[in-house]
DNA sequence: TCTCAGGTGATAATAGTTAGCAAATGGCAG
DNA sequence: CTGCCATTTGCTAACTATTATCACCTGAGA
């Protein structure tokens, strides 16, 4: 999406279809898990699938009081820890800030610019390949990885003399 | 070292040699930096170098009280910082908590435990390559990359029914 | 030895997140 | 359709990690 296409061993990776299906299908998936579908729960999944853009906490609050003007911000904190516990979303946090949240399931990995610290998907089917050919290294038991690069974007490199 | 040998395509990635040493050379590369060599960095850098545990930046005051009892905790978050900027330790955050420092510069990855967020070095050279195969991705210019390998160790296999 | 830019300790301020609790409500038994 | 109650929410205070401020101190060069 925001990435250009001659990637090499990489690709964008591509967000999903249709936002309304969804959160329907995130709702039902909360029932199967003993959970509430509660109009704040689906405000802040919508929000998080609708973003592009890895959001804060904040940023998801920020999104949801348009049409929630009363929600608070410990729930959309709340709420997204909850959706990472339900495996409806994944916490990033690259190079140390606050808490960034994904609603892409889909396998992939980050671009993370050292500069402005924007996060974008990227598809690295090679180093999945690497991180699932081994479920123990010695007796730790793997359940996951994460790739994260590290960029300059064109507009932070214009900035910095270097 | 605290991993098992049978690693597959990974290896144990190995810190280097005599500490007295590594802390006088750390002291010259301060100089050079037109950064004085004071006590405190000394002492905050041997802590750093000592510890295999990628250490919390309270980690590292409570290391250094014991030969430095008068300073202060933002004397270390300062330190660990101005480190960083001049390359003599790197800021790790797995998975979102506190920033975790390495005083391990050679090239490698982290296993990373999701139960108790201990961190491990390792060693993974297949990646290296993939990361240094390609210095642009699109208009992004790569400056690095890590990756991170979750895992369960297995105490924290021990604790969790699953 | 003198000087002073840069470093430090003490402390306050800030940002992000979590905890505590009374009020509200989703989902279900009747 | 109720009415109930375990969950969830909003509000708020507390907490943790980090950064800013500032007066004093000190490493390092003159
Ligand atoms: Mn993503
Ligand atoms: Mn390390
Ligand atoms: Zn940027
Ligand atoms: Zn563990």
């Amino acid at each position: 999406m925001a990435v250009d296409p001659k990637l090499g061993i990489y690709r964008p990776a591509v967000p999903a279809g249709d936002l309304g299906a969804r959160v329907e299908a995130f709702s039902a998936r909360c029932r199967e898990h003993g959970l509430s579908v509660t109009p704040q729960r689906r405000a802040i999944m919508r929000a998080l699938l609708a973003s592009e853009d890895h959001p804060r906490a904040e940023d998801v609050y920020d999104a949801v009081r348009a049409e929630h003007p009363t929600i608070s911000l410990a729930t959309v904190h709340r709420t997204l820890e909850t959706l990472c516990q339900i495996g409806e979303a994944r916490k990033v946090t690259p190079l140390h800030h606050s808490a960034r949240y994904d609603g892409n399931l889909s396998p992939h990995h980050h671009l993370v610019c050292v500069g402005c610290l924007r996060v974008l998907d990227v598809e690295a089917p090679q180093f999945d390949e690497l991180l699932g050919s081994q479920k123990w290294l010695g007796d730790h038991e793997v359940v996951g990885g994460s790739v994260e690069i590290y960029v300059r974007c064109r507009s932070c490199r214009q900035q910095t003399s270097d």
